[in-house]
DNA sequence: ATATAAACAGACTAGTTGGTTTGTCAAATA
DNA sequence: TATTTGACAAACCAACTAGTCTGTTTATAT
């Protein structure tokens, strides 16, 4: 007797299609090697799915939309410092990645660059997933300047997308870098320009040992 | 008769390869399509390069590789001010694109996160391509700090990794929001940055209708 | 003028790729 | 219990795709 769980194998194949297109892109990825990896076949693939671009659609909304409200729209809203907690989610990120990790950058990034110019429906979703971020970004930074621990003087918005621009810069950039110190280095200036962002007050009640490596 | 120019076929291939990994990807670019761009026959095209990859590298080697040198390499090595220059490059590049233009993103960029981790010979190649890049930017700054008029406090190789991974990030992101307003917004914050690294001697030198935008 | 090699033209092919179709089996439903 | 439907299995297919092969035309060297 066969085990059936559509939800488990739904979740499958999103998953192993993900870990495809993370590497090989969206247009790289074949639907046979998601079958291979999942053991799936064809009729249970086009059974969940219409045709390969739904799952790449499902991907954006349901995992990378997901990922992005857990690891920085969650941890920004709950912060008393974004400048910090920025930083912390950035170092936190940093440390649990390896080098072959950090050649394959990040996902959503991936797609903009591949997707957004040739289909319109993953343009949009992606819209929307940098629209959280930036918006929780930007959120965040408005408290911290109504708290007194960002600088008044800069907006919120174009500063929380010039922020998620950065960082998706440093990763991009570092795609392609040998040496893992590059990333580093990038990510130190990086560091430099958002504890700028902080006010005299801000500043003040930083943990030294976050100032101390710079 | 048939005129033959076997250097200027060669150059065709290049620039129609290149428009079309511009909008596709270089996996998404088909190999008919230059054909049919160019007129040309599969036997002109592999008569040339030996397989679809050779042109992906010599699109890099030489014509990417190239522009980098003359938008960038050479402005900055004859610039006085890396700052200026750095704004003033990223002010014409911006005047110079459209919506449609802004959508495919800079084709180093694309090319990195797309082959980058899948193909060892394009990574090592944009590597270089980023090398030369960053080494310029590098190499202005520190003359500008000898010239004093940029800050001394700054080390010059790791801003200019930033530097260029922030642009990188800012076009990158751009690609897949509608309105321009957000292109324009990061731009904004990424000159506030960048006119933060000159020096109070650098600062007073800058030509006050560069400054008074911000 | 002739030989040789470079620069093509274009039909052909082998392998791939997303997607379809038909059928089976288990579970919910009546 | 009978029946319908959801969840798959797997053979099949048409379009595509990079690359090859053979032949032809043009340029170049002698």
């Amino acid at each position: 007797m066969v085990v059936r769980n559509p939800d488990e194998t739904r979740t499958k194949i999103l998953d192993a299609a993900l870990d495809e297109i993370h590497l090989r892109g969206f247009q790289g990825m074949r639907v046979d090697h998601i079958l291979k990896r999942t053991g799936l076949t064809k009729g249970a693939l086009y059974h969940h799915f219409t045709n390969k671009q739904a799952i790449g659609y499902a991907i954006v909304d349901e995992i990378l939309g997901q990922d992005i409200m857990e690891r920085w729209v969650g941890p920004l809203e709950k912060s008393a410092n974004p400048v910090v907690t920025f930083i912390e989610i950035c170092e936190n990120e940093r440390a649990g990645k390896n080098a072959s990790q950090i050649e394959k950058g990040c996902p959503v990034n991936n797609l903009t660059q591949e997707m957004s110019p040739i289909d319109e429906g993953f343009r949009e979703r992606l819209e929307k997933v940098y629209q959280t971020w930036t918006g929780a970004i930007a959120e965040s930074l408005e408290r911290g300047i109504n708290n007194g621990v960002v600088r008044d003087d800069i907006h919120p918005e174009k500063v929380a997308k010039f922020l998620l621009a950065s960082l998706q810069g440093i990763i991009g950039v570092a795609k392609c870098c040998k040496e893992e110190s590059v990333l580093d280095d990038m990510a130190e200036c990086m560091r430099d320009y958002l504890i700028s962002l902080l006010s005299q007050e801000g500043l003040s009640q930083v943990d030294l040992d976050i100032l101390k490596a710079s």
